[in-house]
Parts: structure tokens; C-alpha cells; sequence
RNA sequence: CGGGGCGUGGCGCAAUGGCGGCGCACGUGCUUUGGGAGCACGAGGUUGUGGGUUCAAAUCCCACCGCCCCGACCA
């Protein structure tokens, strides 16, 4: 491709609005464009580098057996209604009436679609397993897209179901997934490292995050480096300590004006945070007003908290009046006198003797309130997340927090969209079982994001050989003075395209000055900069740099051609790579 | 949905009540080709939309729309 034929333009300055490194790069570089909000259009280069990632996922999605289909984007409303998600997800789910004012849904997910082909199509064990996937268009009304490609309304996920006709099926083909997502992150040049994370309530019995480390992700991972322990905070356990044994004290009222948060009325009272008890209110989906109890020294963990009394439709924070309704006062609530509410208590608070809880009185807190003998909760769990510096669930060694992206996601599904949908199977005695599904998949464009996140500098992008647009750009310096500059670039770009379109590379044929050319090169991000010039005539050939190091040599017109063929790569020395790696932290 | 910020040419920004500008990018011509070149000429705007105040509004007021950030949310 010369780039005086590209459909793409460099920016000079960044965008204003773009704060992550890889959407102010994949903008400034005419990779993409921003349509509104969270949707975005992939220019040529953008498209390329999605073929070449999609191209990735394909090839290891087919090598474990998986096949390659297409389902529709737009669906009837009644098959979500089958499974109950029509009415169990909010505005998330875009729905319309089509013109015969029937309602219909744009497809956020498709296990619903794949459970009807299964009801369909699969009578016998002998038909399973079987894996499915496709590459397809995915709409989620998000409350707020955010950072470029990393979350966005509209985009291409690669989604792959498991079918099997148990348990054990289900969990032979979770690891194929497994091992397929290992080596398609590997390739993508991304340091994915997998977690286990929150079924939700859609039941299910496990799943796994692969995420990428990165500050302006969205979960966060707690990590251990002593064991190698990952989970993601949602669910992470960790060791908690072992208060010391106290007689334990009669309650006593104490004044505490102006002490509506843990750490004022620690200060007050001169008393650590773990002496105390905090308390936070929610209402369930389902209507229940729950008031959750942990120490002063820990946060609530609302997906805990959710999963601890099983609430349909997860929770919201409660307001001021329905708290007062029940008899409790924010900022100086406990359920002392508590009516009509949900008791959740973290099991430290019922391990730690005397704590200082709200009196439900306006500027006044009770000493010494021990569980249970001052109240009694209805339900007993861990429901606090991890904090940096806790002791690792498994060895013991402080865990340490960080920000993540999810590239990717294994689910084991189980049987409720094949129960729903009526897909089941006769087994060798003639008995029907219901299809047992996993669903596995990996959003592009944010896959494409994070590449960028993991290989740029203050220049620009450097992709990874897998996924560049192009293998090479090259760049013709100094053609006006020298015929044999233009007829050499010429020469070499002919013989890239005849090796085939997976060798054409991009070649700048543009009359700019060599500062926009080495500029524009450095941003665009090819591995390989190829510079023709007097200078590299006279050096012998071809100045060959290598993006992601800098590290540049002379190479003949003969290597340079083995190269554009395919026949011999160029491979940046050890040393390059280890100081780049040591260069770019 | 709550909080904050912003909306002026393709991009980045200035103009705070009185003739809408600057840099880059863009077009034409000449010069220039190893690190975002120079000169000359030129094109490009209903200042997000609607209403209001005023002799006069990009500027002040109201409403709406849109975008970004934080939070809520995230099968």
C-alpha cells in the first residue's frame, strides 16, 4: 500500500480527550475514528491489525476443534424472553420493534442463539461434543464508554460455546479453551495472566478472567507473587487476622458529635479502625434491605455480599429514608434496634470482641457491642475485599493489588439456556439429558487496545510482528536527487506485492521532507522501517531499523529481498531486545 | 443516573459584551529531501442547538443535545 493512496491521516498534536496511551496513538496514528460515544470505525490500518488479531483467535479456536459459523446480530425478542435475560438485563440490552411491531433485541451475547441450534440440530450423544464459535458484532447500551476501544457499545467479540453432555465434558473442553487462550495472548505479544472471577448470577460453576495489568483497568486483581494465587478482588479471599481474646464489656453509650465516617470516629475515640464496625445499607433486586456489617479496618465486597444471600437482580445502595424506616441512622447506624432488614456480619466482626457500632442516634455510638450477643445476624460470611499487604489465602505472603483489562473469559455455563431452550440429548440408555454449554470469548478491538498498551513509546506504536498491518514500511529519502533512490523503492515494493498480499507492506511514496516520513513511520508502528537512500545506496543496500528497539544496520538488496518474500526473517540480536525491555520498564 | 470538565475551521487552541483569530494540517506555484523545511498566494466558520437579555452575544441567562473524566453500572 503507498501510503499517497491510504485512506488514513496523521495527527501532529494529541486529540484532547484521549487520556489512555493506546487510544491517543490508534487515533493520532489514523487507525481509528470515534463515530460517538463508544463507537468507533476502523480505517484501513485499524482493520488490518483486527483481520490479523481475528486471524490469530481463528487459528487457535480451529486447532482445538472448534468451528467457525455466523449467527445473527438482530434477534427475536421471544428467544431472549425463553431465557428470561429479556427481563432480568436493564437498558443495557438494546431492544426495538421491527415493522411488523414485533419486538426484537440486538444481540449482546449469543448462548441463546446456540442453545436453539443445539435443541435443533443435536439428538444423540453422539453428536457431542461439539464447539462453536464466530466472529460477531456485539451492541451493550454501557452506561459509560470509556478509554478509546478499551470498553465501547459496539464491537466484534469472538464468542465460542462448549456442548457436552456432562459435567466432566464440560470440564475437559474448559481446558482446551484454556490452553487456547494461553497461546492466543502469547502470540498477540500480551502478558495475560488468568484469575478466577464471579459467576454471577447466572449461575454456572466456575469461571476464569484473562487479564492484562494495566492502571486504567477496570477490576482489580489480587495477586500473590510468593504462590502465584490470582483471583480477581470480586471474589479473592484472604487470611484475616486473629484478634486477640477480651472479657467481653457491657455496652456503654459514648457521645461522638460530627463522626459520620470510620476514620473521624476512630480519631475521636483514639482508637484504631479495627475496634470498630461499620456498617453499609443496600436493597436487593428483590426487594430485601440488607445491612451489611464489617469492621472498621475492611470494606464491604458488594459481589460477596451479593453472593452471600443470593440476591436476584444484585444490589443498590439504599437511600436515607429507607434506612430511618428501619430504625437505623447513616453514619451512625448499627442493627441495634434494627427492624424489618437483612443482618449480613462478616465473620471477623462476630471473631472481634468489644467494637465500637452505631447507636442509630445522631451523633452518638455504643461501646463494647460484641456478636452475637448484641445482635443476631441472619447470615455469617466473608463478605470484605482484599486489601493490599493481606495475607495470600494459600502461603500466607502479603497479596499485592493491581488494575486490570479482561482480553478474555472462560465461563462454565451448565445447563440453564439448554434447559430453557430445550436442548437435550439421548443418551445410551435412552435417557434425555439437558446439553451442558460453556461460553469463552474475547472482545477485539479492546485486545487490539491492549496490544497497544503493551508495545509503544513516546514515538508511537510498535507492533508485534503477528499483528502489524504490514510487515515493513519503507521509506525513500532523498528520490529527487537520486533516480536510483525512487527506482531501487520501486523495485523492492513490486517484489513485496508479487510475494503474495500477507508480504505487502506500506511504502511511503509521499513528497514530504524525511522528518514526516521517519515520523510518520515511527508513529504507524511497522516492525521493520526499511530506508532507501543515497546514503544507504552508497552504504550497500538498505537501512533496516528495527521499530520496537531502534536497532539499525545495513542490509543488501538481496536480504532485503529474501525478507519481503518471506524466505529469510530479519531478527532483532538479543542485545537490542534485552536493553529495549530494560528501556521501556 | 450523581459529580466535574468541555463544546470556536480537519487537529490543537486564543478571543469575556463591540469587525471571529493563531499554530499545525489543507490547495496552487517556486525552492527544498537523513529527522515534523522556506517563501508567496489561497480556500475553509450559521462559534453544538433552541430560546432569552441587550443598541450589540462566541462571550451573560435558561433549556436541550453531544463529548471526556470520576463514581454508580458492567450477561
Amino acid at each position: 500500500m503507498r501510503l499517497s493512496d491510504l485512506f488514513f491521516a496523521t495527527l501532529r498534536d494529541d486529540p484532547a480527550d484521549a487520556e489512555m496511551p493506546s487510544h491517543r496513538l490508534l487515533l493520532r496514528a489514523g487507525y481509528v475514528r470515534p463515530l460517538g460515544s463508544g463507537l468507533y470505525s476502523l480505517l484501513p490500518l485499524g482493520f488490518r491489525v483486527n483481520r490479523r488479531v481475528e486471524q490469530v483467535i481463528r487459528e487457535e479456536m480451529d486447532a482445538i476443534g472448534c468451528q467457525e459459523m455466523e449467527m445473527p446480530v438482530v434477534h427475536p425478542a421471544e428467544v431472549w424472553k425463553a431465557s428470561g435475560r429479556y427481563f432480568k438485563i436493564g437498558p443495557e440490552l438494546a431492544r426495538f420493534k421491527d415493522r411488523g411491531d414485533r419486538d426484537m433485541v440486538i444481540a449482546m451475547t449469543h448462548e441463546e442463539v446456540v442453545a436453539i441450534l443445539l435443541s435443533e440440530l443435536v439428538q444423540s450423544y453422539r453428536q457431542l461434543p461439539v464447539q462453536l464459535y464466530h466472529f460477531q458484532t456485539k451492541f451493550r447500551d454501557e452506561p459509560r464508554a470509556r478509554g478509546g476501544l478499551i470498553r465501547v457499545r459496539e464491537f466484534v467479540m469472538k464468542d465460542a460455546y462448549s456442548c457436552d453432555r456432562d459435567q466432566a465434558g464440560l470440564d475437559a473442553s474448559y481446558e482446551k479453551y484454556r490452553g487456547a487462550y494461553v497461546r492466543i495472548f502469547e502470540r498477540l505479544g500480551l502478558d495475560a495472566i488468568m484469575v478466577r472471577s464471579d459467576v454471577g448470577i447466572m449461575g454456572g460453576t466456575g469461571a476464569h478472567e484473562f487479564m492484562v495489568i494495566n492502571d486504567f483497568g477496570e477490576d482489580t486483581l489480587v495477586l500473590c507473587d510468593a504462590c502465584g494465587y490470582a483471583d480477581n478482588q470480586q471474589i479473592a479471599e484472604v487470611q484475616k487476622p486473629s484478634p486477640e481474646a477480651e472479657a467481653l464489656q457491657a455496652m456503654e453509650e459514648v457521645a461522638t458529635p460530627d463522626t459520620t465516617t470510620i476514620d473521624a470516629l476512630a480519631a475521636f475515640l483514639d482508637i484504631p479502625r479495627s475496634k470498630t464496625a461499620k456498617a453499609t445499607f443496600f436493597v436487593a433486586g428483590d426487594g430485601r434491605f440488607v445491612v451489611a456489617i464489617v469492621r472498621g479496618d475492611y470494606d464491604v465486597n458488594e459481589t460477596k455480599l451479593t453472593n452471600a444471600i443470593k440476591a436476584v437482580g444484585g444490589l443498590r445502595p439504599a437511600q436515607l429514608d429507607e434506612i430511618k424506616a428501619r430504625g437505623m441512622e447513616a453514619g451512625y447506624g448499627s442493627p441495634l434496634g434494627a427492624t424489618d432488614s437483612l443482618v449480613v456480619v462478616d465473620e471477623l466482626v462476630t471473631r472481634s470482641p468489644n467494637l465500637v457500632a452505631g447507636a442509630n442516634r445522631v451523633g452518638w455510638h455504643v461501646r463494647n457491642v460484641n456478636v452475637p450477643r448484641d445482635y443476631e445476624p441472619d447470615i455469617v460470611a466473608d463478605i470484605t475485599s482484599a486489601r493490599e499487604g493481606d495475607a495470600c489465602i494459600t502461603c500466607g505472603s502479603p497479596v499485592k493489588l493491581r488494575k486490570g483489562i479482561e482480553v478474555g473469559n472462560i465461563f462454565k455455563l451448565g445447563t440453564d439456556f439448554t434447559v430453557a431452550a430445550g436442548a437435550e440429548y439421548l443418551d445410551e440408555n435412552g435417557d434425555r439429558h439437558p446439553i451442558v454449554m460453556g461460553s469463552y470469548g474475547i472482545g477485539l478491538g479492546r485486545n487490539v487496545a491492549c496490544i497497544v498498551e503493551a508495545h509503544h513509546d513516546e514515538k508511537g506504536i510498535a507492533w508485534p510482528e503477528e499483528v502489524a498491518p504490514y510487515p515493513a514500511h519503507l521509506v525513500a529519502i532523498g528520490g529527487n536527487k537520486d533516480p536510483q533512490v525512487v527506482e531501487t523503492a520501486e523495485r523492492l515494493y513490486a517484489i513485496a506485492a508479487a510475494a503474495g498480499p500477507d508480504r505487502e507492506i506500506l511504502y511511503d511514496d509521499r513528497e514530504e521532507s524525511p522528518g514526516v516520513k521517519f515520523t510518520d513511520a515511527e508513529l504507524l508502528g511497522m516492525p521493520w522501517i526499511l530506508t532507501v537512500s543515497p546514503r544507504s545506496l552508497a552504504a550497500g543496500g538498505v537501512e533496516v531499523t528495527h521499530r520496537a528497539t531502534g536497532e539499525r544496520s545495513v542490509r543488501s538488496i538481496d536480504e532485503v529481498t529474501a525478507f519481503l518474500e518471506g524466505r529469510e526473517p530479519f531478527e532483532a540480536s538479543a542485545a537490542a531486545i534485552a536493553s529495549a525491555a530494560t528501556a521501556g520498564g
